[in-house]
DNA sequence: TTAGGGTTAG
C-alpha cells in the first residue's frame, strides 16, 4: 500500500519529465540551435530523471552533438541509450562520417548488423558514403549487395550514394549509370551526382546531354550544385560566361560556393575584372571566396595585389586555410618577397598548416630561391606526408644553388629509398639541372641511366634536360646520341642541341643543325635564334647573321632579351659597331642584359667614352648594373690605360652596388696597373686565391716592364695552380729567355711537353654562297 | 518526431 502511491508518483514524475524533455528537444530543433550547453543540460536531465530510455530525445541530441563536433558526448549518449532504434544507429554512424571518422562509422555499421536492428535506406546510404570518403571499394561493393538484399536498389538516397561511389572510387561510369537509371524517382540530387561524375571524367558531351535531359525527362531545373559542376569542366572564357548566364537566368542569389567557383573559373581564364566584380557582389565572403580571388591575382601575374588582398583578409578576421597560404606564398615566390613570405610562414604556424604538403612545398621553394637552404630543408622535414611535389621542390632548390650537387643527390637518393614514391619527370628534370649548372658529368650520366630505368626515356621534357646536361658538361657526342634517340623532338630539343654545338666550339655544325631543324618543319624561335646568331658572331659570318636579324624583326622577336642581346653582340663581334648600336636602338625596353651586350661591344672596340656614357644612361633609367656590366666597363678602361677610372669603377661596384669582384675584374685592374708599370700596386691587390688568368696578366706585365721579382712570384703561383694553358708556359719561358736565363727557359718548355700541353693550332675560314668553309 | 544522397582551389 505504501509502495503503490510512491510508484504511481514516480511514474507520473517520469512521464512528466519525459514530456518536458521532448518539448525542450523539439524547441531545440525548431530553433535550429546547436548550443552545446543546451544539449548537455538536456543530456544531464535525461540521466537524472532516468528518462534515458526516451529514444527520440536521445537521437535528437546525438545529432546535435554531431553537428557541434562533440563526438565523445554523442558516443556517450549512444551507449547510454537503452532502446536503440535504426535512427539511433544511423545518427551515430552519420556523426562519425560527418566528422571524418569513416572507419569508426563502418565499425558501428558492422556492430549494427550483428544486433537485432536492421539497416534501412538511410543507414545504407551513410555506410556507402563512409566507404566513398575512405576509398573502401571492396566494402562498398559488399554494401551494394546488402542494398539489393534489403530491396533498396531503387531508393534515391541509397541509390545516389551508390552512383557517387562508383564515380569517385574506380570511375566505374557504366555501373554508376546502371544504378542511376534503375532509380524509382530521380530527384535533383541524383541528377547532380551524375552530372558531377561525368564532369570530373571530362565527358563534356554527356554533361550537356544530362543537363538537358533532367529538364525534359524529369522537369527539373539545374540548381547551385549543378552550376558548380558545370563550371568544373569550363576550359575557356566563353564556356564560363555561358554557365554564368545560366546562373543569372535561374534568378537565384549568389550562393557562396557558386560565387567562389565563378571567381575561380574567371581567374583561370585570365578575366580578373569579372572575378573582381563577382567577389565584390558577394555579401558573405568565406575563406574560399578570399582564396579564389588571391589565387586569381597570383595566376594572372598580379602578385602584389594577391599579397594586399591576403592582408585585407587577415585584417577582417578571416582565418586563412591551406589554399590561401599556398596561393599567397606563390605570389611571394613570383615577386621575390622574402620578408612577406616569412610573415606568411608565421601565419602558417599559427593556423596549424606547418605540416601541410602544399603550403610547405611552396615555402621551401621561396626559401631556396633566396639561398636559405637550411630553412628550406627545415620546412621540408616538417611536412607530415611528403608528396612528389614536396621532394621536387627541395631537389629543384638545391639544383638552383651552385655547388650543391652532393646535397641534391642525397635528397634524390632519400626519395629513391621512400617506399610509396617514385621520382617523376619533374624530379629528373630538377636533378639533371643540378648537374648542368655544376658541370657534373658523372652524376649526370647516372641520372641519364635513371631516366631509362624509371621509364622516362621517351618523355621529351626529360630527354631535353639530358641533352642540356651533356651540353653543359661539354659531352657533345652523348648529347647527340640522346637527341637522335628522342622520338618526339620539340622546339626545346632542337634549341638544346643547336646550343650544345654553338657553346662547345662547333659553330658550323650548330648552323647545319639549324638547317636540319627548318627542313624538319620547325620554325626559328626565341630559343634557337640566340645560339645561331652567336655561332655567326664567333665565325664572323655577318651576312648570315644579318639574315637571322631580318628573321628576328619579321617574326617580332627583337624585343626578346636573349635574341636582342645576341644580335647586338653579333654585329659588335663582326666589327660593325654601328649596326650593333642600331640593333640596340630597336629595343623598346632595354634591360641590364641588353645594355651589357652594347657596353661589351663598345669596350671591345675601345670606345671608352661611349661605354661610360651608356653606363650613366643605365643609372638614369634605374637599371641596376651587374658583374658583367662592370667587367665590360673595367675592360674598356684597362684597354686604354685609364688607371684612375678603373680604380673608381672597381670601388663603385663594391661600395654602391654591393657586388663582390671576381677573378676577371681583378684581371682588368691588374692589367691596367701592369700597363702603367705600377706592378707593386698590382701585386698588392691580388687576393690569395686568385685564378690563373690574373697571374698570367701580372706575369705578362712583369715581362714587359722586366720586373723579374714579381714575374717569378706570378710564375710560381701559376705552376702551383697546374695550369693547362700553353700561353702561360710560353710567357714564363719568354720571361726567362728575355733575362738570358736559358736553362730555366728550357726547363719550362720541357715541362710543357711533359704535361702534354700543345699550342692550339690556328684556323681560318671563308664564306661562299652562305656556306662557311674552314681550314 | 529524430537519421539519409550531390558542389568550390593547388
Amino acid at each position: 500500500m505504501l509502495i503503490r502511491p510512491f510508484f504511481a508518483l514516480r511514474c507520473r514524475s517520469y512521464h512528466n519529465t519525459t514530456i518536458a524533455l521532448t518539448e525542450q528537444t523539439q524547441l531545440l530543433l525548431q530553433n535550429h540551435s546547436n548550443s552545446l550547453t543546451k544539449c548537455k543540460q538536456i543530456h544531464a536531465n535525461l540521466i537524472v530523471s532516468n528518462a534515458i530510455s526516451n529514444t527520440f530525445t536521445s537521437n535528437t541530441l546525438i545529432n546535435h552533438y554531431s553537428r557541434s563536433r562533440d563526438l565523445s558526448h554523442a558516443h556517450l549518449l549512444f551507449n547510454q541509450t537503452l532502446h536503440k532504434n535504426v535512427v539511433t544507429w544511423t545518427s551515430m554512424m552519420s556523426a562519425y562520417t560527418r566528422n571524418g571518422q569513416f572507419k569508426k562509422a563502418l565499425q558501428l555499421f558492422e556492430q549494427m548488423l550483428h544486433s537485432d536492428q536492421k539497416p534501412n535506406q538511410c543507414t545504407l546510404s551513410v555506410a556507402i558514403r563512409a566507404c566513398t570518403s575512405s576509398g573502401y571499394l571492396q566494402l562498398g561493393l559488399q554494401i551494394h549487395g546488402l542494398v539489393l538484399c534489403y530491396g533498396f536498389e531503387s531508393d534515391e538516397f541509397a541509390g545516389s550514394s551508390l552512383v557517387d561511389m562508383y564515380f569517385k572510387i574506380g570511375a566505374f561510369l557504366d555501373d554508376a549509370s546502371r544504378v542511376f537509371f534503375g532509380l524509382r524517382y530521380r530527384d535533383c540530387v541524383a541528377w547532380n551526382v551524375m552530372i558531377h561524375g561525368f564532369s570530373e571524367a571530362g565527358n563534356v558531351g554527356e554533361v550537356k546531354r544530362l543537363v538537358s535531359e533532367m529538364r525534359v525527362a524529369d522537369g527539373l531545373r539545374p540548381n547551385d550544385f549543378t552550376f558548380v559542376s558545370l563550371l568544373r569542366y569550363c576550359g575557356c572564357l566563353i564556356e564560363v560566361e555561358e554557365v554564368h548566364g545560366l546562373i543569372f537566368k535561374s534568378g537565384t542569389e549568389f550562393d557562396p560556393v557558386v560565387g567562389s567557383a565563378l571567381v575561380d573559373s574567371y581567374g583561370k581564364c585570365g578575366d580578373c575584372d569579372s572575378s573582381e566584380k563577382i567577389a565584390a557582389s558577394m555579401e558573405h565572403k568565406d575563406v574560399f571566396a578570399w582564396s579564389s580571388m588571391i589565387s586569381c591575382y597570383w595566376r594572372n601575374g598580379r602578385g602584389r595585389e594577391a599579397i594586399v588582398l591576403f592582408r585585407d583578409m587577415c585584417r577582417e578576421g578571416q582565418k586563412p586555410d591551406q589554399h590561401t597560404l599556398s596561393s599567397v606564398l606563390k605570389a611571394c615566390v613570383e615577386n621575390g618577397e622574402m620578408e612577406i613570405g616569412i610573415q606568411v610562414h608565421s601565419q602558417m604556424i599559427k593556423n596549424g598548416y606547418q605540416g601541410d604538403q602544399f603550403v610547405a612545398s611552396v615555402l621551401s621553394i621561396l626559401y631556396a630561391d633566396f639561398s636559405e637552404m637550411g630553412d628550406a630543408e627545415k620546412v621540408f622535414r616538417r611536412i607530415s606526408s611528403k608528396d612528389i611535389v614536396s621532394w621536387n621542390a627541395m631537389i629543384m632548390g638545391y639544383a638552383k644553388k651552385k655547388g650543391c650537387v652532393s646535397s641534391c643527390v642525397e635528397i634524390y637518393n632519400e626519395l629513391r629509398r621512400t617506399i610509396n614514391l617514385k621520382p617523376d619527370g619533374a624530379t629528373l628534370v630538377a636533378a639533371l639541372k643540378c648537374c648542368s649548372s655544376n658541370s657534373d658529368l658523372e652524376t649526370g650520366r647516372q641520372l641519364h641511366a635513371e631516366t631509362i630505368k624509371l621509364g622516362h626515356s621517351k618523355k621529351t621534357s626529360v630527354v631535353n634536360s639530358v641533352i642540356h646536361m651533356y651540353s653543359e658538361c661539354e659531352a657533345v657526342e652523348d648529347a647527340c646520341r640522346a637527341f637522335d634517340a628522342l622520338i618526339e623532338k620539340d622546339d626545346i630539343s632542337w634549341s638544346s642541341i643547336i646550343g650544345c654545338h654553338a657553346q662547345n666550339g662547333l659553330e658550323l655544325q650548330a648552323l647545319m643543325l639549324c638547317k636540319d631543324m627548318l627542313s624538319d618543319g620547325f620554325l626559328l624561335s626565341c630559343y634557337t635564334i640566340p645560339s645561331c646568331v652567336t655561332a655567326c658572331s664567333v665565325l664572323a659570318a655577318m651576312d648570315l647573321g644579318k639574315q637571322f636579324h631580318s628573321f628576328v624583326v619579321k617574326l617580332g622577336f627583337h624585343n626578346d632579351i636573349y635574341v636582342g642581346s645576341s644580335v647586338i653582340d653579333m654585329y659588335a663581334k663582326c666589327g660593325s659597331m654601328e649596326d650593333s648600336i642600331k640593333a640596340f636602338d630597336e629595343q623598346d625596353n632595354p634591360v641590364v642584359g641588353t645594355f651589357n651586350a652594347l657596353i661589351s661591344g663598345l669596350a671591345q672596340h675601345g670606345r671608352v667614352d661611349e661605354v661610360i656614357r651608356e653606363f650613366n644612361k643605365m643609372d638614369e633609367m634605374d637599371i641596376l648594373p651587374n658583374k658583367i656590366t662592370f667587367l665590360a666597363v673595367l675592360s674598356a678602361c684597362s684597354h686604354v690605360g685609364l688607371v684612375e677610372e678603373s680604380i673608381f669603377f672597381f670601388e663603385l661596384m663594391q661600395q654602391k652596388y654591393g657586388l663582390e669582384p671576381e677573378t676577371e675584374h681583378y684581371s682588368c685592374l691588374v692589367d691596367v696597373f701592369g700597363r702603367a708599370g705600377r706592378l707593386e700596386e698590382a701585386y698588392q691587390i691580388m687576393p690569395k686565391n686568385m685564378g690563373d688568368s690574373t697571374w698570367r696578366t701580372l706575369l705578362s706585365a712583369s715581362r714587359t716592364h722586366r720586373n723579374m721579382w714579381i714575374g717569378e712570384k706570378s710564375a710560381k703561383k701559376m705552376l702551383e695552380l697546374e695550369i693547362k694553358d700553353h700561353a702561360s708556359y710560353v710567357l714564363l719561358s719568354n720571361l726567362y729567355s728575355g733575362e738570358g736565363r736559358w736553362k730555366e727557359a728550357q726547363e719550362i718548355r720541357q715541362r710543357m711537353v711533359e704535361v702534354g700541353i700543345r699550342k692550339d693550332p690556328g684556323s681560318s675560314w671563308f664564306i661562299i654562297r652562305d656556306r662557311v668553309h674552314d681550314f
